[in-house]
DNA sequence: ACACCCTCCTGGAGGC
DNA sequence: TGCCTCCAGGAGGGTG
């Protein structure tokens, strides 16, 4: 499931392979694949433009072109692939099956195509990001997000820390497993309220968000099952995971046995002991 | 403003 | 072996 190290690492490598290119022709075989406009329009509007860049905003990968904007969200299962038309039948992920739904044929050979087992994911085709972008909150890696920042997003918001922290509008990129993550390395308990932190608490919860997303990135991701990235590199983050997936394994802090529970109809993994759910004060969840 | 539940989808896992 | 059911989960919708 891409969050933002994974939607990074896929933008970084598009970004060297398909900037400069010109979409030749696109084939859309699964129309619901693209959100707006109709796909015979995106299809008609996406022939001859150029790719300036790739990059990320969110868990979104912008594709800026010469005229408008690309964007895709590959929410729990989707995929970019380039490949090179010579070796498209050599591909490690089948050119031609049922889960490939958009191809877009570029120049100097290359096809980038999009694939989803799940088909949850998402093409936008834009003249302004802002029509898709521009609810989300701020970049968790972006120059804004200081702890201080962090700490008015918490004041105004009743809700517990982890939906708060998987609600794109208040903080862009963060999805299951680093939101639990997060909370395990901040030693925050899923269901404090986000109102409730103290400043320490706080800059804990900052530092970890960063950390955790840092080391992830340079990890190349997470890949718990299907997560590639465009080359169809795996990610090497999952080795270095604290509690996600890990019910009934030792917590590497303390040792104590990770629990799972379900919030707001998401799993969370946490350690009772390094995240306990009272607070100092006496109050707190349950 | 919040929680809660449903929908979208499919392959993989578990039960029998 | 094989069939059946359940489940994961990001986001958006509806409802209370």
């Amino acid at each position: 499931m891409p969050e933002l190290p994974e939607v990074e690492t896929i933008a970084r490598f598009l970004a060297a392979e398909v900037s400069g290119r010109i979409i030749l022709r696109s084939e859309v075989r699964w129309p619901r694949a693209i959100a707006c406009p109709s796909a015979q329009e995106f299809a008609q509007q996406i022939c001859g433009r150029e790719i300036r860049s790739v990059t990320r905003r969110g868990k979104f990968l912008v594709l800026a072109l010469d005229e408008g904007f690309l964007l895709v969200h590959l929410r729990m299962t989707g995929r970019l692939l380039v490949c090179d038309a010579a070796r498209k039948d050599a591909c490690a992920t089948p050119f031609n099956d049922a889960h490939t739904h958009v191809y877009l044929y570029l120049d100097g050979d290359k096809i980038l195509r999009f694939r989803d087992v799940r088909k949850f994911g998402r093409l936008y085709l834009v003249q302004d990001p802002a029509q898709v972008l521009g609810e989300l909150g701020p970049e968790p890696l972006g120059p804004d997000f200081t702890a201080a920042a962090l700490g008015d997003l918490l004041r105004g918001s009743r809700r517990l820390l982890k939906p708060f922290l998987l609600d794109q509008r208040r903080i862009a990129g963060l999805g299951n497993i680093y939101a639990d993550e997060a909370l395990w390395r901040a030693g925050l308990h899923p269901l404090r309220r986000s109102d409730s932190l103290s400043a320490a608490e706080t800059e804990r919860l900052h530092g970890a968000i960063q950390d955790v997303l840092r080391e992830a990135t340079a990890h190349g991701g997470t890949t718990m099952r299907d997560y590639r990235s465009a080359d169809d590199a795996p990610g090497q983050h999952q080795w270095s995971l604290a509690v996600y997936g890990r019910e009934g394994q030792p917590c590497p802090r303390c040792g104590e046995t990770i629990v799972r529970m379900v919030v707001q109809q998401r799993s969370s993994y946490y350690c009772p002991h390094c995240q306990p759910a009272e607070t100092q004060a006496g109050r707190g969840g349950r």
